[in-house]
DNA sequence: TCATTAAGTATGC
DNA sequence: GCATACTTAATGA
């Protein structure tokens, strides 16, 4: 395996306030892997051994029901830590993480977390930042689910992809993963119905273009007015 | 207002 | 040419 370079890190906030040394010994500790699109890294339930560093692609958190059904929890964007189970104090993971595109994550052994939180300025902080950040955005989604109609949900979550992990185009901003509209229903306890017919729609009214598996924003303003309270 | 059923078309390996 | 993605209409809770 080629040597990493200390450039993959730097920019990072877990790693901000580090100096190239103490970078260099967390990357000659780390394995990376490139993962293909759909492969599951680790599985809801199974013995955390390893938290992970997303460098590129992106992974979506799924957390699966008694029932079998399947709930999209957030979705990863390159530079984020994922799979931090030990940071809970969890021995197992909490829900499963498929990449939604070919990825390329570091990942290191649970073992060396409470060194590295002790050892290196800022990491522990950032991540309880990353864990309150995404608590935060569970918090809101759950009130969504609870007071929204499936329009407001799903313009809302349409929007966080895009502010999460937007990509500019001439004519919009893109989600820069693969996106399906049974994606966009688990995400948004509604069916790919639904979000068929809305997505229909918005492309008539000039909010949105899609093709299969992409979705560009026209008019992330109006998809805004469609979040809010009324539609 | 929205899920479900059902029956179709489009797309891409 | 097949599986997967997507669309649309009808029905009913």
């Amino acid at each position: 395996m080629p040597k990493l370079d200390e450039s993959l890190l730097t920019g990072l906030p877990p790693f901000s306030l580090l100096d190239r040394p103490q970078i260099r010994e967390i990357l000659d500790l780390s394995v990376s892997q490139r993962y293909d699109a759909g492969t599951a890294i680790f599985r809801e339930g199974h013995d955390a051994e390893r938290f992970y560093l997303l460098l590129d692609g992106f992974i979506r958190v799924i957390k699966t029901t008694p029932e079998g059904e399947q709930i999209i929890a957030l979705h990863i964007a390159p530079g984020q830590l994922f799979g931090i189970a030990p940071a809970l104090r969890r021995d197992t993971y909490p829900a499963t993480a498929m990449t939604a595109s070919e990825s390329l994550a570091l990942s290191w052994p649970v073992r060396l977390w409470d060194g590295f939180s002790a050892k290196y300025e800022g990491f522990a902080t950032e991540c309880y930042r990353t864990v309150g950040e995404r608590l935060g955005e569970m918090q809101t989604r759950i009130v969504e689910l609870a007071t929204q109609a499936v329009e407001q949900r799903v313009a809302a979550a349409l929007l966080r992809l895009v502010n999460q992990s937007g990509r500019r185009v001439e004519t919009g901003i893109e989600i820069a993963f693969p996106i399906t509209r049974q994606n966009l229903s688990d995400m948004t306890g509604s069916t790919l119905h639904t979000v068929s017919r809305l997505l229909s729609a918005w492309e008539r009214d000039g909010i949105v273009h899609s093709t299969r598996k992409h979705i560009v924003v026209t008019a992330p303003h109006r998809l805004v007015l469609l979040s809010g309270a009324q539609g």
